[in-house]
DNA sequence: CAGTGGTCTAGACCACTTT
DNA sequence: AAGTGGTCTAGACCACTGG
């Protein structure tokens, strides 16, 4: 099924990733010691910490000399621009989403931000949108982009209100492998200043991004709309202290 | 002198990345095989590849099956948002460095987008300011400001044209190691009009950073405005095909 | 073909955390 | 003291690259 045959550091962690995402292991539980690991799958300890480390540098575990392997927030977010972490903690305030456009199937806008493959031009798109709110704030309208590939069911049983990529995870195993985007700062047209709740000419901060994915021919292309008149975007990179 | 006591895939790894860095193995030289490094050291093959491991991940080699460590980027510069790479390559655009100031001695501005040390505050601070022009486009106004701090005649011997990272690498063996941002969108106002050649008002990305440095009391801080109209700011994360 | 890195074993000792 | 992960050894076979 996936690509590589059959390394055996591989087969444990693809069973360790399964059990954490389907929460058989949750956020702050320890997984088995190496040794027990060891002795359950028959494997030599370096082995097993192979497939422990590829758990730990896709963010899923933590190691700790003395404690153990405990698991971290399923989804790792390195390098994303986001409101100070978006879906997750924005410092306690209450993050909402509000559904402007459920997903529908249509053609491709034309000209599209990212050159598309023949497959993805072919097979149509997916697209929906949403605003996300900070308190009573309108921050950003987002809108998703994604090729009609392989997703069964999709546009019907994905809500607007949900992550979509735990979605992805969770119902069709795709994971985020990798991210490129644009930003640009604009003056907002009168749509874009309806949906945000702002003046036409705002100053306006444009992201365009393309994800892949481990499903290699599916990628998901999104356009952010934000307002940083009040919260600005953040990220960060490395090792920062504290 | 460097925390860790004596670790021996760290002192081996330690040893290589002085000597890329120094220039002794050149961007796409390939570095002794394993089995060299074994013979030369005395060390266990899988001491030595965990050294080639964690070089290969702060980006100095990449491991080739069948090839060898070949070294890479002597710098990864990942998450840093930049105009598709901008100190490197831009297409073959042609890049230039205008001086708005050479770097002086003066208090931090008040108030500062980050919050400063105690220690940072008291040494006060060390700015420059350039202007980066694509052709002939100006397309950023970058102020860096940092504390004057064991960086002995700083501010006479760096010149603005300059890559700063560069300078503090070769001449105070002090690396990059994280970095955190913040960006919005504004209106220029007439001092940032005038320096980029654009008009009062005009929608202007502003990112704000904090770089950490491998020496821990140093911390470099930037800001960046961005004449985003005709050249977009861009970044990737994780790993993206071709 | 010889040489490279990739996987894997079966041990050992150490540093740290918890009981 | 018992258990955890961190380091390290000295082997082995495999898959891939190049002459």
């Amino acid at each position: 099924m996936s690509s590589t045959r059959s390394l055996q550091y591989r087969v444990l962690h693809d069973r360790l990733k399964k059990e954490i995402v389907k929460g058989i292991y949750k956020i702050g539980d320890t997984l088995p010691s190496e040794n027990d690991l060891c002795a359950a799958t028959n494997l030599a300890r370096s082995t097993v910490r192979h497939a422990l480390l590829q758990l730990e540098k896709e963010g899923y575990i933590v190691k700790q000399r003395g404690k153990g392997s405990i698991v971290a927030a399923t989804r790792r977010s390195l390098g994303l621009l986001s409101f100070q972490g978006f879906s997750a903690s924005v410092n306690g305030s209450s993050v909402s989403t509000l559904s402007v456009q459920v997903p529908k199937i249509s053609p491709w806008p034309s000209p599209f931000f990212f050159p598309l493959s023949i497959e993805e031009e072919h097979a149509g798109c997916i697209s929906f949108s949403r605003v996300r709110k900070i308190e009573a704030d309108r921050v950003m309208w987002e809108t998703t982009y994604l090729p009609n590939l392989n997703l069964p069911r999709f546009a019907r049983t994905f809500k607007v209100e949900h992550s979509f990529f735990e979605f992805l995870a969770v119902h069709h195993q795709v994971e985020i492998t990798g991210m490129v985007q644009e930003i640009r700062a604009i003056h907002a047209d009168v749509r874009t200043a309806k949906h945000l709740r702002i003046k036409k000419g705002d100053a306006l901060l444009v992201i365009n991004r393309k994800y892949s994915t481990s499903r290699s021919s599916l990628n998901i292309y999104s356009t952010l709309y934000c307002n940083t008149n009040k919260y600005a975007m953040s990220n960060s990179s490395g090792t920062m202290p504290s």
